[in-house]
DNA sequence: CGAGTCGTTGAACGGAATCAATCGTCGTGG
DNA sequence: CCACGACGATTGATTCCGTTCAACGACTCG
């Protein structure tokens, strides 16, 4: 997770959720920041028409609001998805503790790049009409390694911008055409 | 642009580049940092299997390559879309900057984190499967205020993933639906 | 003045979303 | 401990809407 390295150093609690609980709520006083263990948090932000619209599903090993490690309100609403578990960290411990250390600020820094690479990439997977291309695009790349291994493929699907129905289909017809091999719930691709 | 507050203690020059020339290639050692000033960067990686793919197009303000700073080697091909100029900055320069000031490390991992939500909810946004409801969550965000404003709309139209065509449509419907108005390539929702 | 690109519209096709039903598994509570 | 409910995985059928191909005018830039 992304302040693993001050795990030791920063003062920290886990919390559990039930599906459908709220972490925080838009508006709320920014005081903590958060790191999902396990299950999944939905970001929602409730938009002047009315609809509210998802903003991210962080999943295990993510991270959340680190935007509002900046911000004094929360600027989106977190619920939980399904029974999830969540690390607390302070926010302004963890801020103080930044300042301090200038090498664990430059290791954050370090993270957040790679995860706006990985966002970055992720985002052109998603402008990939063709679900066969799609599909093997993902797989091809390396952001989703490890990370999403123990993903259901249903969230894979959700993940990469298609019908999780299709997502099955697609995998089935590249397995038959011997492009993927997989067991169970683990994909690979064949060359190299 | 991301080191803009860095402006006038890094040295830094412009160099433009044609439609189709490369800025580095990937496997290049890292020795530059780049900021598009005018015109389109696109990110491009070469797989194993051949077929190369896009990992991110880079418009005026956006930095790319930051996830090099921490990187030997260039993991992608930078090539100008269109007639371009970009700032170069030394990635060693910047890193020396950046340790000895913790405050625009700060300020960076500040911008960082935006991009990082920015980021997630254009991702969000590609992830909704109707244009109209596509386009409506697109201009009721904040992300691409200023921004896009001055973007062609194809570009936005490739940006939130979808054909251009089918955006132009699309603003024609909910232009005549009064959601809302737009003189020239300015476009505005009505209700508030 | 011509090449290139953006903006726009038309027509047609195809593929992905959607609706629906089934099976298996896992967790939970009675 | 077992039954029930929830959810993931899968497959089938259908519909529709967004992509694609194509053509054209306007504008800019060199």
């Amino acid at each position: 997770m992304i302040y693993s390295e001050l795990h030791n150093i920063l003062s920290s609690k886990t919390i559990h959720l039930k599906s459908g609980q709220y972490l925080f709520t838009q508006g709320d006083s920014v005081k903590n920041i958060y790191c999902v263990n396990k299950g999944r948090i939905k970001l929602v932000r409730d938009t002047f028409e009315g609809t509210p619209i998802l903003i991210h599903v962080a999943y295990a090993e993510e991270s959340i609001a680190e935007a509002s490690l900046f911000s004094k309100k929360y600027h989106c609403s977190a619920m939980a998805g399904t029974n999830t578990e969540v690390i607390v960290y302070s926010k302004d411990e963890l801020l103080k503790i930044l300042q301090e250390n200038p090498e664990s600020m430059m290791n954050l820094l370090k993270q957040l790049t790679t995860q706006v690479r990985d966002l970055r990439m992720l985002n052109e997977t998603k402008s990939i009409y063709s679900a066969k291309e799609k599909v093997l695009t993902y797989l091809s790349t390396e952001f989703h390694r490890d990370k999403d291994s123990d993903l259901p493929l249903k969230d894979i699907a959700q993940k990469i911008g298609m019908a999780h129905e299709t997502f099955y289909r697609t995998l089935k017809i590249l397995e038959n055409n011997g492009k993927i091999k997989r067991n169970k719930s683990h994909i690979k691709l064949t060359n190299l």
